[in-house]
DNA sequence: ACGCTGACTTGAA
DNA sequence: CTTCAAGCCAGCG
């Protein structure tokens, strides 16, 4: 299965608010669970795309915010996040396997 | 066309 | 416990 930009997005913009999901799962989701880079490299290719991809609700499998420099900031990433309900403390999600949103187990 | 880089993950040492 | 290496593959110089 190849990674493809829509398939990322789509799964981006189906995590639920307060929730974040990670760009293994995302991966794992669409069969490439050792393409996890590639995911992340899509994200980078969010900018500017509309409608609006939450690329903030991804985070690697640590609930590290990882891509929180290509924000355009430092604190924009988890501004986005704490304004959604989401306690991030030291660049990382807290109570993250309770935020935690599983593609494969909870996309309809 | 070639090699390096990267918003990652996993498994082994 | 921490550290390292490998697999993934699309851009960019």
């Amino acid at each position: 299965m190849k990674i493809l930009q829509g398939n990322v997005f789509e799964i981006v913009r189906k995590v639920p608010s307060g929730r974040v999901t990670t760009y293994g799962a995302i991966a794992q989701y669409l069969g490439a669970v050792r393409s996890a880079r590639m995911v992340g490299w899509i994200m980078n290719t969010a900018h500017g795309y509309t409608p609006f991809v939450p690329a903030h609700r991804v985070v690697n499998r640590n609930g590290l915010l990882t891509g929180k420099m290509h924000f355009g900031g430092e604190k924009v990433m988890q501004e986005l996040l704490e304004s959604e309900g989401i306690m991030v403390e030291n660049d990382k999600v807290c109570n993250f396997e309770e935020v935690f949103w599983n593609p494969n187990d909870e996309l309809q």
